[in-house]
DNA sequence: CCAAAATTACCGCATATGGGCAATTGAATT
DNA sequence: AATTCAATTGCCCATATGCGGTAATTTTGG
């Protein structure tokens, strides 16, 4: 009876049918341990927060507390822990809520036996394991698709704009009078169509203007 | 001589042993086709948008115009040419510049032909190969880290600021006075270390607290 | 080469903003 | 029960900001 090496697995799944399944294959397969199994957050956190496992299955729909949730308050906590999400199809919202709750994996429900293990394997040796269309839209989500139509000096305006700079220190920095600075800005906000310095900086930093 | 369901493949690679080497295995393997490498960005370029293919496995470190700064001008012209990037080592800011800038998938220049080719197929087919350190540094990069501390009211009224809503405004849909808004500002400020609206709407963004 | 856009600059004005000071309430801790 | 601290509310003032208008020079693109 192996233990140091054995990935130890913690399952949070309301369908008995799949928690049982889901414990039979990965208690049952060389390598891993599920001891714990739960139906739903509340106890599974109290468990995995007292003892944590090296990797937890968490399953997205759970009443109560969902499992987006259920991550967000663990995983500052147990930070050694990795979760995989586990859901019925694809969505766009939940995956990334997931990912930026603290999610390291992300594996739909059908996923075959040996696909799961190796997935559990994956994380729990620093990878990420997730379907081919959600490390596409994963990677999409990265991608600068509003081309700029900024000048460089406005540009470089609005880079300190999101810095706070004012009108005059700015004016200082490029050698140019406050009033240019503020002619530029006219333009800019006009450009970006907004008519605050704090609507350009959201602009800029949701479009990765700057 | 099948050309219908080959998947294209262009390769941009300054060193001429390894662009050779990739050549061969991707020309000679059934279901690929390589017949255009170049040994820099600006030639390549020209070809690739004149005829673009299906997929382009780019050098990072090329001579002259970089293999980023390839992509990122590019991606947007033939929008169904997927990009690899290839590299000689994981690097945190090629990696994101990269994604940044359009890229669909990135490997090292030391992965095994089969892999090399499954990973061709993948993006082909809308995923995002990567090795298994790269996808979990993408992952975690979504990651809020920073538990925010502001309370309730004065999220409510930083979020309005993000949306550059004036004072006026905020305390008429708070049903709170003006000042009152403005001290909670104050606090606000104070709480995340800032002095004026756009520092305080970059903080917000950057640290996921809206 | 010419037209359009970018960059520079100035004036005036109404309003928005940030900083300092202070009081009350409510929750938490001692 | 006492006390402390955060949250909420409020006011005054100097300055920053946004907006409208005008215009000269330089750069860019067709």
């Amino acid at each position: 009876m192996p233990a140091a090496h054995e990935i130890e697995v913690v399952i949070v799944e309301d369908d008995g049918e799949i928690r049982r399944l889901l414990t039979l294959i990965i208690d049952g397969s060389p390598g891993f341990s599920c001891k714990r199994a739960f139906s739903e957050c509340e106890s599974a956190m109290e468990s995995i927060e007292k003892d944590p496992p090296d990797v937890v299955l968490m399953d997205i729909g759970l009443p109560g507390i969902s499992g987006i949730e259920g991550v967000r308050s663990l995983k500052d906590r147990v930070a050694g822990t990795d979760f995989i999400m586990l859901t019925i199809q694809e969505d766009d919202q939940s995956i990334f809520d997931s990912i930026c709750a603290g999610a390291t994996g992300y594996l739909l429900k059908d996923t075959p036996p040996a696909d799961l293990l190796a997935a559990i394997k994956e994380v729990y040796e620093g990878g990420s394991p997730m379907t081919a269309s959600i490390a596409r839209r994963v990677v999409s989500s990265f991608k600068k698709n509003v081309e700029n139509p900024l000048t460089k000096r406005e540009n470089e305006i609005l880079a300190r704009l999101c810095d706070g700079e004012n009108y005059r220190d700015i004016a200082g920095a490029l050698f140019i009078s406050g009033d240019t600075v503020r002619a530029h800005i006219k333009n800019i906000y006009r450009k970006l169509q907004v008519s605050s310095r704090a609507e350009a900086v959201k602009k800029a930093l949701k479009d990765g203007l700057i």
